[in-house]
DNA sequence: TGAGATTCCATTGACGCCCATGAATTCCCA
DNA sequence: TGGGAATTCATGGGCGTCAATGGAATCTCA
């Protein structure tokens, strides 16, 4: 399973190429399944991403009878129609669809941020107004030692 | 097991040729089970194709007494009458049956899209009303971690 | 022999591969 | 510990290859 953590920049070049950041490409690697995918969030202009494994794992519940509610299911299998794979060339690069592009709005700079199993392409500007609005909806202070505690609190 | 994901708009040619989109290839010859079968959808006006093994699994199933009520049974046979064997050129096109044709609407664009372990083929306004239609339907944000809970909730 | 089907070849445009550059970081050794 | 060497990484651009598509040639069966 690939982990995907931190943020980077990264220069969308004139052929619509970009270097997938080494270390995601790391995780990436190590996880055993280097190809990703990536898909348009639906009502935000973000573009996320993930390792073929999770995609995997998505269809294999999504085609077993009883493991989720129908409209679940309806939701996988209409996202699948979305994504799209992504071949890196041998610098770790990929051409950046330009749909995607367009529905995140990143023009010459893509930031990757990751969030764990998977990973999420802004535009800078765009993502820097959703972190500082999401940090001031959850409030509070967030240090390592917090969040040791937080992982700890039954719902 | 061959997965299939993504969107591909292909053109019909005048002879009814349509290339297979390359990552579906792949997944067929990957799969093991190269020939891909279709059939056209009960109720709605697209084609859907799945691989050699996923047709052979139904009619495992069918032909096992007990592992399915007799209504299913009988809707699985029906539809075997239904399903056509693709055979591909060396190109890797095939040719788009008429009647199959008819069906979908598809006169000189075929849009393939992805569906784990089938895939569907739309004309491209009518997957386009469809697709829109489900979404409002099913509502909500569409993000890939939110589809990961998604498939974590029990019916 | 003619119509439909299948194989073969030809074109083109996008994409992947290769090489080059520069910057920044890490490594190494005196 | 300081500085130089060697990697690694990000990025740019040229070029060959392959996928998609069109059309000609060949085959098959009535």
């Amino acid at each position: 399973m690939a982990v995907f953590f931190g943020t980077h920049a990264m220069k969308i070049d004139g052929k619509g190429r970009v270097s997938m950041p080494a270390p995601f490409r790391d995780a990436l690697q190590k996880s055993g399944s280097p190809d990703a995918v990536l898909m348009p969030t639906e009502g935000a202009p973000v573009i996320e991403g993930c390792d073929r494994a999770y995609v995997d794992d998505l269809v294999t519940r999504a085609y077993t009878h009883g493991a989720m509610p129908e409209p679940a299911r309806q939701q996988i299998l209409l996202m699948l129609g979305e994504m799209v794979t992504l071949s890196f060339d041998p610098e770790g690069r990929f051409v950046f669809p330009a749909p995607l592009r367009g529905h995140c709005g990143a023009d010459d700079t893509a930031m990757f941020v990751g969030q764990g199993r998977t990973f999420q392409i802004w535009h800078p500007a765009k993502r820097e107004a959703a972190r500082t609005q999401l940090k001031s909806q959850l409030g509070g202070e967030l240090s390592l030692t917090r969040l040791f505690f937080l992982g700890q609190e039954k719902p």
